[in-house]
DNA sequence: CGATGGCTTGAGGGTATTCAAGTGACGTGG
DNA sequence: CCACGTCACTTGAATACCCTCAAGCCATCG
């Protein structure tokens, strides 16, 4: 029986500043710079460097909105820590939450390469800090050497594969199965066997993430208690036999288990 | 009252051989090659020209699969004319239908720059004529010339909005509102007032491409006639009141009316 | 003429949402 | 220490929505 241990941790720690988290528990995960992103391995050192001296730094409390859709994308993001909702708003109110994204996560730079304008709101959802840079300097990165292009597009074309699945994800699975394959992504890192974890955020969020309300998500856990003998005790599930929800979830999918990418 | 003549008129010559739809009205369109596509517009003509000349020209009949996800992405293509339908298909043998191309659109090419593999399946829904070009070559020119992976690029980020919409759309939009939708995709050539416009293709596969069954659509059809006033008769759909279509529709949606692309 | 395929309609059931009430943990303040 | 409010979450009942299954309609085609 294993606990893990990853950047969602965190939450346990939600009353402290942005500020004490970088300084007490963060230093495990190391902080996060243009270096230790996939994208950014093909790109020249000497840029990286001249684009890490651009670098602001965010320490957002919970709700404070990043930028709205149809902003000026004047930048992108990294997160340290915390979280970060990337989401669309309809004309009477309604939120569509596209993404939950945290440590290591980059947003806002697909901007860069279309209209020059942000398709979607961002917003952090627990006190996080953020590194943001200067969209300009990657644009104009991307349009000098050919790595840094590829790289991007390698970037973005993952990130299509990504909503497709997150497409057939909402339309074929119901509630349950959507939340059994939300934690079995989350324990990714274990490759089999009982373990025990802790929601990364808020239930009503991870409902919304997952397209659906609040008291479905409840009603949704307490199915899978007793469909496929979860066990949870607040923000902490037990899982006994990854085999048997990855069946109970995973079959009305196309994606093989595990689910590989979040 | 205007009739909207465009692409899926084609719909009318389903029972034409391949061969013969393109002899016959498909120069009305004319044909479509690399450079009528937007995103070739930055490539080198040159460059085009030789791409051009290794087109293979693939005449499908209704329900030839041209490739299945995972298989190995040696082409991508252009359709010519008739529909192509992208999916993905679970292990329980249900589909997800996440998007119907036809006459312009190009498919295939996002996983040039990802796995090397295709991440959906594709197959005709009608009689249908697409060129199909090999891939290396177009990756070897993005990998050459900057212009040519900006492109790319733009071309891809676009994509990415698009699923986001689609997301949204699928997620907070009910059976009537997405068909509602979708109709209103279909006559935004015309600014404003009534229309009588022609179904692209089978009402079950509309169904799929908005996520729901071929009942749930025609209920749908018939909830419009009564709360909106359209006239459906066949495959021909009479709005008389764009405005009110667009209002019962897009008021539960983030995009301002019209919703420019499809 | 019967068969087929595309579409519609009805009945019934399941799933998710809404609205409302209730629980429990926690922090505040008397 | 307890009363209180707040917040996150749960639970129940009623409802809306969509799906399934089945039957029927209608145009087309052999």
């Amino acid at each position: 029986m294993t606990t893990v241990k990853a950047g969602w941790e965190k939450r346990d720690m939600k009353t402290l500043t942005a500020r004490e988290q970088r300084e007490s528990g963060e230093h495990a995960q190391g902080r996060v710079l243009l270096n230790d992103i996939d994208v950014f391995l093909d790109f020249d050192p000497g840029f990286i460097t001249k684009l890490e001296a651009q670098r602001r730094i965010i320490e957002a409390p919970k709700g404070k909105v990043l930028f709205m859709h149809d902003d000026l994308a004047d930048s992108f993001y990294v997160i340290q820590s915390g979280w970060v909702k990337i989401f669309r708003e309809t004309l009477d109110g309604d939120e569509v939450v596209l993404d939950i994204l945290t440590h290591g996560h980059m947003f806002g730079e697909t901007a860069i390469f279309d209209t020059g304008r942000y398709s979607v709101s961002a917003q952090t959802v627990e006190n996080a800090v953020q590194y943001a840079y200067p969209c300009a300097p990657l644009k104009e990165e991307a349009e000098r050497r050919q790595d840094s292009a590829l790289s991007m597009l390698r970037h973005i074309a993952r990130g299509q594969v990504h909503k497709d699945k997150e497409i057939e994800h909402r339309t074929i699975q119901n509630a349950a199965q959507r939340i059994g394959c939300f934690l079995l992504r989350i324990c990714r890192i274990e490759k089999q066997g009982p373990i025990v974890l802790h929601l990364p955020y808020d239930k009503a969020l991870i409902a919304g993430r997952l397209g659906m309300k609040a008291e479905t998500f409840s009603r949704g856990l307490s199915r899978l208690q007793s469909d496929v003998g979860l066990k949870i005790q607040g923000a902490s599930v037990e899982i006994r036999n990854q085999k048997e929800l990855a069946d109970y979830t995973c079959s009305a999918c196309s994606n093989m288990f595990p689910c590989e990418d979040e």
